[in-house]
DNA sequence: ATAAACCCTGACATCAATGTCAGAGTCAAC
DNA sequence: GTTGACTCTGACATTGATGTCAGGGTTTAT
């Protein structure tokens, strides 16, 4: 499979394949031309890579347990658990500071609606 | 008043007051010398510039009312409403999405450790 | 054999406020 | 008058997955 199959197989962008690659989350062999050369499991392992980039994680922490994750359960890995951990309170962080400024502006809304009743 | 003073006075960098020049937000006088002079004003200008950047506000649309809401209040200043609405539907957009990435991190922080207490 | 479609690498752009550095000029205090 | 602290401009770096382009080689179908 070439890298244009893959990327209609898996939606991904042929450029988002070649920089997977890059970040040594996935190989190719290479035919005789130098064009990369996929098997089928690389649908796959595509589809995993982004199903944990859609979690907000980096490829960097991918490349630490896809290898793993891509021939064992996630349970089995123990890279994984401290990743989901710590992006978790990353969430988190962000979630209480946009809550805060969500609620400032919410209240600043309110003060220029009543301001304008009042007239 | 000279820029490390007011840099001093309002807590924001050299750097960043350069900035906020460059953008339309912060103007000075200059001395013979080329060195920039602000007045007192300038003081509460910058602080009015840090709480909307804390909104999450960009200098563009700081810009867009900044004169404004330092002569009047905001209620009279037609820019403000629309554009913190704008931010409000984006902030809420942001809190979905990650509020979305969180349920599913937690989901699988369980799952992994519900299979980890089964050996 | 030619044209269209595909692939290669390398590089720059994106977003945006801020940090940092270099090289040079200015000011203040002693 | 010298030294240290301050200021100036201009430029590059940061963050990170992805888009896009240029210039060139390959494959495939007609």
């Amino acid at each position: 499979m070439k890298i244009g199959e893959l990327s209609k197989a898996t939606g991904a962008s042929v450029r988002s394949l070649r920089y997977y690659e890059q970040k040594g989350l996935l190989t190719a062999s290479r035919q005789a031309s130098g064009y990369r050369e996929y098997n089928q499991l690389a649908i796959e392992q595509v589809n995993t890579i982004q199903l944990y980039l859609s979690l907000g994680l980096s490829t960097e922490q991918i490349a630490g347990f896809l290898h793993c994750v891509m021939i064992s359960k996630e349970a089995f890995c123990a890279e994984v658990l401290p990743v989901y951990e710590k992006k978790l309170a990353e969430i988190d962080e962000q979630l209480a500071l946009l809550t805060a400024i969500r609620s400032n502006l919410i209240d600043r809304i309110a003060s220029i609606r009543e301001e304008r009743m009042e007239e």
